[in-house]
DNA sequence: TCCCTCCATAAGCAAAGACTTATGGAGGAG
DNA sequence: CTCCTCCATAAGTCTTTGCTTATGGAGGGA
């Protein structure tokens, strides 16, 4: 959980983000994902996905020699979570129920997740 | 609008804008308030409230040979959108309506230093 | 077994950025 | 006008960090 808002410095971070918001996905493909917008080496990608990972932004579940990547709500939660409390002082009752929500709504995609193209505003 | 998340990607700048969230402040607050936390220069803090302002994270109103900076939620409601976006993809419509919310509550406390805010995200 | 693919870590380098001191403009008080 | 306070910008230093190449472990297929 520490450095969420470090981690979402990076605008390359982000896309790997962007990327994951349309389902889980090895490790591989992020790489060829990114290296399909400007040339980034393997390990620079591995580097990203280690920090995002220690912000609690993604998890990682590996498969035989894959390692799938998808989306954390730990962090996003707490981002969305410090965001709010900014400006809404006393929202922290209301905050688990939204929290939920958005995990519901994940759940839900995940499932019919498919090869789409993912290019949100980065 | 461009950099919101790089603003928010430093420890110093996101205290500044917690100190704000308490109410508007004239810059030597803002440095009074930092250093008396950590050993900080006065020109430090006013680059990285160019950082927030350039990034729509907080607003200046000049008044006499004080600036007075605030929160502003153009950065703050960009932030939250793209975090929202991230796991709920249509929540799109919803987000004026959200950021319009917490702008009137933003507005409200503004007026009293205390207020009691409820509801939404039913 | 051997090999090949997938991925993470190590080490070094170069660009980015956060900090410093020095300086100067703008506005109020005397 | 003169001085003094408040704040921003300039210039330079030093740390951080994102990138590279090199390497090696883990697992699957032959």
């Amino acid at each position: 959980m520490t450095g969420v808002f470090e981690a979402l410095g990076d605008a390359t971070r982000r896309h790997v983000l962007a990327l994951l918001s349309a389902g889980e996905q090895p490790a591989g493909a992020v790489v060829a994902a990114l290296q399909a917008r400007a040339p980034i080496s393997q390990p620079a990608v591995s580097q990203h996905l280690k920090v995002l990972r220690d912000a609690g932004l993604v998890r990682v579940r590996a498969e035989g020699t894959r390692r799938f990547y998808a989306l954390d709500d730990a962090g996003l939660a707490a981002a969305r979570a410090w965001l709010t409390q900014l400006t809404d002082p006393l929202q922290g009752a209301a905050q688990p129920l939204d929290a939920l929500a958005t995990e519901l709504a994940r759940g839900r995609r995940a499932d019919r997740a498919r090869t789409d193209r993912a290019d949100r505003t980065a």
